[in-house]
DNA sequence: CTGAAAGCGCTTACAG
DNA sequence: CTGAAAGCGCTTACAG
């Protein structure tokens, strides 16, 4: 209201007068024209840039233009998955944001020469940013992001992410232990663990988490219990069974890294005839609804998948907004859910 | 090259001097003004339609804007939705597509009002089309599209899509008809039908698939095998099979109108103590992943979902181009798969 | 409700 | 490489 110094309207004229060249030169510098010597459109860029001009059309977008940010997952067939874009899906709608679903399955991740174009269409088509779902990205990918100051955010990342992006996830290490300690209280001391993608953060996290139980319990860690290196799926569990089908001693209870892990152990577990829980105990990690709706249903390691999901959404709009966030990692709390895979151990 | 009639450009006096009125005037309609008498609005609004108008941000994002399409699903935990999901993004990707993904769940669909709202936003930022996968809308909720030029296809929608939007869906009619065959040949008589929304067409075409085939074999339906009414999920197969134990004479085999029905039919009949398959047959549809790694394998009739997803985009692209298609229904086959959850009645 | 007139912001063609 | 001049497409303010 009471501005005293009115910045003149961002026109092409304006600016053209502030630089002290004429209109047509900087309708030619904004236009990307060659013939314009570069020491003219250096200074005229800078002009523009602190003007703040927007041609018609980016005036005209940003006006009317809703927030759409995008979402990269790798598959969608995954309960995990899922009910995390449930959760972005439904913040939201709330926010009337829009979300643009992307599918890297297969490939790794948005890659290198890709990143550039793909960060650069964001910018061309004004996204507010990008949410990742588990996928792995390289430093140099998150280049193209960066340095157009896109924001992002990952939930679950495979590898860690750089200092200035915020990640999403679940208290994994605690939740490991948690795991593990709930079948050393049920007298198991055989337990197993079966994980996901080995170089996973959250991966790690977990088996450190059950490595921490067992040591507290004063139970020796036998290396032979330990599988990693799948996926975090099905076929997973399903040779993490196989293998251990094969030692002297069997385990008496399994630690699965994830829900999707464990059905595969109890689909196997089926094939051998090894009944869950009477002669295995199976516990996964998430808390899907796959884990609570399969026979027998799952005791897990709940992670709130949703509120993960609306976390990552949240942050994102704050960075977006520019405001400054308070931390770069967002760590939501896990639960052991017991259900009905697992049981006291009778000796 | 050498077209006769050069049309003149699409500019607001090109319109004003074919119309027969003013620049302004055109000016004024096309941005919505009030000040337009009736008669008046609508000769220019038929103008701007046939020369093809478009404003200078229409043009210019038309020029550079990527081609976005919407899909409008309910709920995305299910293996039927993330399949098909599937199949639209790695078409996109192969097509440079990108998509926008809408949650309805739980609200009914685009809505009333608000579809006006959607409608009119899918133009401002120059959507391409929607696709809508399983869920109802009504005739006033399609005029909103219509009305507006925007390509719409269904994919197994829950109420007779209007004559003029594509559906894409599979041979439900048929596929129920060969689930049922498949059970009669393997010895059964005693076969009950679990339904999904009892008004959904594909529901419908089940349901009468299975009557064609109890009738051509000369069993006659019995009334209290028929089950419809609740969603294509869990529930209703537990609610099912429950409803069935109440019974004097429990079925045989059971025919479930989606492998959500038969999982929970499967979790339903472990709780008390049936087996599947050797207590009772159950038959699935969907071919989804969830049944194919259930315990047992679910036989189901699988439709080809990542397919239809395709069929779905490929239609919509077509129509977004001006294209005309073949026909308004995309029917892709279906057929059984046996898997471990069927086996012949041992009288 | 309509349109002649003035004007805005940008671009184009071209002389220097 | 630069800019005066002309022009384009659209909008605004206002007289009728």
């Amino acid at each position: 209201m009471a501005k005293i110094a009115r910045p003149a309207k961002a026109t092409l004229a304006a600016v053209a007068l502030e630089v002290g060249v004429s209109t047509p030169t900087v309708s030619k510098v904004v236009n990307g024209r060659e013939d314009v010597a570069p020491e003219t459109r250096a200074r005229v860029l800078t002009a523009l840039e602190q003007a703040g001009y927007q041609s018609p059309v980016q005036r005209r977008s940003a006006a009317k233009t809703g927030t759409v940010v995008e979402v990269v997952v790798d598959v969608l067939t995954s309960a995990y998955t899922a009910e995390v874009l449930e959760g972005i899906l439904h913040f939201a709608a709330a926010e009337d944001v829009e979300v643009l679903l992307v599918s890297v399955s297969g490939r790794a991740g948005p890659s290198g020469p890709s990143a550039e174009r793909r960060a650069q269409r964001m910018v061309d088509e004004g996204r507010a940013g990008m949410i990742v779902v588990t996928s792995a990205f390289s430093e140099t990918q998150m280049h193209a992001f960066r340095r157009r100051r896109i924001p992002v955010v990952v939930i679950d990342p495979l590898n860690p992410p750089p200092a200035d992006v915020v990640s999403v996830g679940a208290t994994n290490w605690a939740g490991g232990k948690a795991a593990t300690e709930y079948l050393l209280e049920l007298g198991h001391r055989h337990i197993a663990f079966i994980g996901g993608i080995e170089t996973a953060e959250c991966n790690q996290a977990r088996l450190h988490g059950y490595m921490a139980a067992l040591s507290a319990h004063g139970v020796r860690l036998n290396p032979q219990y330990v599988f990693s290196g799948g996926r975090f799926s099905r076929d997973s569990g399903v040779a993490g069974l196989r293998s251990l089908l094969q030692l002297d001693e069997m385990p008496t209870a399994i630690f699965a890294a994830s829900d999707s892990i464990a059905l595969g152990v109890l689909s196997e577990a089926a094939h051998h005839g090894i009944r869950v829980p009477e002669d295995i105990s199976l516990i996964g990690f998430d808390g899907t609804i796959q884990g609570e709706e399969s026979v027998p249903p799952l005791t897990s390691v709940s992670q709130p998948l949703e509120e993960m999901g609306r976390a990552a959404l949240r942050a994102l709009l704050r960075q977006a907004r520019g405001e400054v966030l308070d931390s770069h990692r967002v760590e939501l709390a896990t639960h052991v859910v017991v259900r009905e895979s697992t049981t006291a151990l009778t000796a």
